[in-house]
DNA sequence: AACTGTGAACTTCTTCACAGCC
DNA sequence: GGCTGTGAAGAAGTTCACAGTT
């Protein structure tokens, strides 16, 4: 009674995200039908791995012609839940967060921010978007009243922990982190974490060490 | 003449760039030494993964004792070029890039932003922290000046190419990507993406995935 | 002929288990 | 005894090559 795999590899969802984006914008254009090459090179992934991609969804193209754009688009927003809004609550309204808060790029993909919190007087009653930012105190109420399932940290790496504890307490089931710290959580909720200065000093690390391939990692003793 | 592999796998670069901050915290506090498990813990990974990290460096701790914090933690800094400032320009000075640019986490890890910029009008001669925001005209004329050999794009999705391919000409080797648009860049020029939205929806997907482990991916025929 | 869907090879990353040293 | 360093096993992800379909 079900022939697909009930599981789609992290790095599958995540690249079904992109494909979801491109697909967007094709049909935005005006194009119909599209083949695994070109949208693997609209994406910046190899066509095989596209197609691999795809075949965790069952067949989705048409062999000797290619997807069909507008279909393709639609079955990826079902996959990955983009028609039901999910609600989120972010944490932590510095500059990370008020950019997040206001990042038009969430709310046409299935994110709807339902509350912004600071522990800090000063940034409460804020406005940002069509949000005023609340009292942390507030948190457990909001996360209550507005079923939130998602919550964003982006405070400062000391509270992030205590407010994880809380975001998990109040019912929400996934976290994204940017605090540089390792959040832990309860089981059944998910956290992820993006560490933006990890990826500036993996990209300058790379950089270097391509630059001296000859040369051992270190040169003093 | 030469002991160790030449080149680090960029996981494990990741990875080393949290443990430095934990040995830094750890450093902060007085202590003087430290377990793999308890490093291991403090970064959120498995203990024998961070011994495979570090032995990618040589021998780094003393078998039955542990690692020496602050040894280990110059080390760290020392291979991850964390002495050295190196000079960055960040160019689309929105929301992102202003909270980027502002970001206090750069700084004390070998990062010295040199210039922003900005093509909007408006945004010109703004002052974030001690830069003031310049014309995009200025782009080339302050790469070559600073000699900066990292930039981080925060523009629009449709403008982003146009400042990769100007970054790569004044002399930028690697790039930190955070529009939503894969890019090219030619051979020595790195490029690192990240994707805001799509980590939210990576994070929405696995939590409805664990949620309904039963279902089929799809219901709707 | 063109292009998808997929088993199989390959590479990369992670985890385990234990030898070696203090 | 306790802990590091590492070869070996295992898991995950990527790429290839081609069978299958229109």
């Amino acid at each position: 009674m079900q022939s697909r795999p009930r599981t789609i590899p992290e790095a599958t969802v995540a690249r079904l995200a992109v494909y979801l984006r491109v697909l967007s914008t094709l049909a935005d254009g005006g194009r119909t039908t599209v083949s695994s090459g070109e949208l693997a090179s609209a994406a910046g992934v190899n066509p095989a791995g596209l197609r691999k991609d795809l075949s965790h969804l069952g067949p989705c193209g048409v062999r000797g012609v290619g997807y069909e754009v507008a279909s393709l688009r639609d079955r990826l927003a079902r996959v990955l839940g983009v028609e039901r809004a999910r609600a989120c609550v972010l944490v932590g309204i510095g500059n990370l967060g008020s950019a997040l808060a206001d990042y038009a790029g969430f709310g046409t993909r299935g994110f709807d921010f339902v509350g912004l919190f600071d522990a800090s007087p000063a940034r409460v009653g804020q406005q940002i978007g069509a949000l005023t930012v609340r009292s942390l105190d507030d948190l457990e109420d909001v996360v209550a009243a507005t079923g939130a399932s998602i919550g964003v940290i982006t405070t400062p790496a000391e509270v992030a922990q205590g407010v994880c504890d809380r975001l998990a307490a109040a019912g929400v089931r996934s976290i994204l982190n940017f605090a540089p710290v390792p959040l832990v959580a309860p089981p059944g909720v998910d956290v992820r974490k993006v560490d933006l200065s990890v990826e500036l000093q993996v990209l300058a690390f790379l950089g270097q060490q391509r630059l001296a391939p000859a040369s051992s990692v270190e040169e003093s003793a």
